[in-house]
DNA sequence: CATATTAAGTCAGCTTTGTTGACATTCCAA
DNA sequence: TTGGAATGTCAACAAAGCTGACTTAATATG
């Protein structure tokens, strides 16, 4: 197989080594969710009120609309979610100064300490992985990741960088 | 904040590096999927159902329980996919020799399709991130998503590797 | 040999999270 | 003023997970 291609730089994309990226990807992922899950699971919230607290943490007064975009769900399916995590005083939604229409969400002080619990647990299995892979693979972990993307969400995981201060 | 970091070795680990990288892995988690989701829905098959299939596909023959341990979901959960796999011909259950009360699952030719034509489009998605990012990044890559992984099923992933020709 | 355990399958019922479709309200803009 | 956009809500449904209880068959163990 191998002497087929032409030089080193081809060799990591067999079909073989394809497939071992594919299960990395989905062992992963199942590492990563595993932590918040666990903390989600004790309240009665899942992985779709953790994806919402997180968005709206992260862009605080965010429309509705564009929560929709990032999180790649029908506004029944957010709607169901926000609406507990507003009855359940975690979630703030205040209509738009300029155009009503529009619904700022925000964290209240018990969503931004839900928030903080959850990210915790998130970030530190995170940094122990960056800490035991080193910053170069680091690099390389996050080159792949954006270019695995779909070129709409991948401007949209920018987008949400450059709106940070 | 860096300043009280010591060296430029720890300088990626702030929260906001860590915070991008679980957008990233949000993100591009989508986008691993979005090919292979939009051939199943075509076939009233969903995620669960590709799950079952790649895992037969990998390891022929394999038991029910190691199935169960890989996927993560109770046999309930697992028997229902797999009682629709098996109804539409795509997956065959035979007796174990050694021990009849296992069953060992393998796919049909018509299985075996199915896996290809879901497989290839993975593929094809990992295939050009890992092209894009290089082969440097593809080894960084590899080594955060395993250092992410809960211990048990980074052994069965390192299991699946070992167990192929 | 008798009993316990294991592998697999099944039934019933429940939850979360997604989907469509239909419809109302509010408000902006042409 | 009328059309369209943003939001919200109701209803119904589906996929895919869960628990708990139970059966059957085969194997392991005392």
């Amino acid at each position: 197989m191998a002497e087929l291609h032409s030089g080193e730089n081809l060799l990591f994309l067999t079909d073989e080594q394809l497939r071992q990226g594919i299960e990395a990807m989905f062992f992963a992922y199942r590492g990563f969710t595993a932590d918040p899950d666990r903390i989600l699971a004790t309240l009665a919230y899942g992985r779709a009120h953790h994806r919402a607290i997180h968005f709206i943490a992260r862009s605080p007064g965010t429309t509705v609309n564009n929560l929709l975009a990032i999180l790649g769900v029908t506004k029944q399916s957010l709607n169901r979610v926000l609406r507990t995590l507003i009855e359940d005083g975690l979630v703030e939604s205040r209509v738009g100064t300029t155009d009503k229409r529009e619904r700022h969400l925000t964290l209240t002080e018990a969503g931004a300490a839900l928030e903080r619990k959850l990210s915790d647990a998130q970030r530190a299995r995170m940094r122990a992985a960056y800490r035991a892979a080193g910053p170069q693979a680091v690099a390389g972990f996050r080159q792949v990741l954006e270019a695995m993307m779909e070129p709409d969400l991948r401007r949209r995981y920018h987008a949400i960088r450059e709106s940070d201060t």
